[in-house]
DNA sequence: GTCCAGGTGCACC
DNA sequence: GGTGCACATGGA
């Protein structure tokens, strides 16, 4: 799957942001929106001298929320960067410190505790900006795995996440990154989520309704 | 007009 | 532990 993808979208070299600081800020932005509505809502905050943690917690929250409107949900967001900022200040906004603070799944939980970051915002930022081994799962993974897979109830994203850790042909360091990116740049690609069908992918074959030969 | 986008929190059961 | 709903803009 992942050779297959590589061979189609090239390779995508994600996060696309400029500072790791950039990557966790756009991991909220991003939620349920799409990136060029988070690039506006980034490009609004760096001419604002707001892309910093300090503005995230000093910044009239009504202003931050008009800085990020044009990625939605801006007052929700709004109260979420708030409390990204106040969490990054128990590491004097280190972020070198942060990751490197406990394990992995501590540190994990400990995002997870965060207002406003769940399963795959917490796994982004700690893949991407922490360059730590986590896969992450979003809507696009979810859906082409239980494509894949016969019928039967959907996944979980604990559960899909296990299948791709527990696969010794994908190696952490190398591929964890590329490969969600790739799932996500065929997730655009193809496979709305209005055709449950989806029998005419030209990428992935395997990604389809009926009888499976994938695990 | 309708559907969808690199989810999450919360109230209910 | 699961389900339903709110949160909101902008492009196809």
């Amino acid at each position: 799957m992942y050779d297959r993808l590589l061979a189609e979208y090239g390779p995508q070299g994600w996060w696309p942001a400029e500072t790791d600081f950039e990557m966790l800020v756009g991991a909220v932005l991003t939620q349920n929106t799409t990136w060029t509505n988070v690039e506006r809502a980034l490009t609004n905050m760096k001419k604002a001298d707001a892309l910093n943690a300090a503005a995230l917690r000093d910044t009239d929250l009504e202003r931050l929320a008009a800085m990020i409107h044009p990625s939605g949900y801006f007052n929700a967001k709004a109260r979420k960067l708030r409390a990204l900022g106040e969490f990054l200040a128990r590491y004097d906004d280190d972020l070198i410190r942060l990751f490197r603070s406990k394990p992995l799944l501590e540190l994990r939980k400990e995002l997870l505790a965060v207002f406003g970051i769940g399963p795959e915002t917490a796994d982004s930022m700690l893949l991407y900006a922490g360059g730590l081994p986590i896969f992450v799962i979003d809507s696009y993974t979810l859906r082409v795995l239980d494509r894949m897979r016969s019928g039967g109830r959907e996944l979980k994203y604990e559960t899909a996440q296990r299948l791709f850790h527990r696969d010794k042909g994908i190696d952490p360091e190398r591929h964890y990154g590329e490969f969600h990116a790739l799932i996500v740049a065929h997730g655009k690609d193809t496979c709305r989520a209005s055709d449950p069908a989806c029998d005419q992918c030209p990428v992935l074959d395997m990604c389809r309704t009926g009888p499976r030969t994938v695990a």
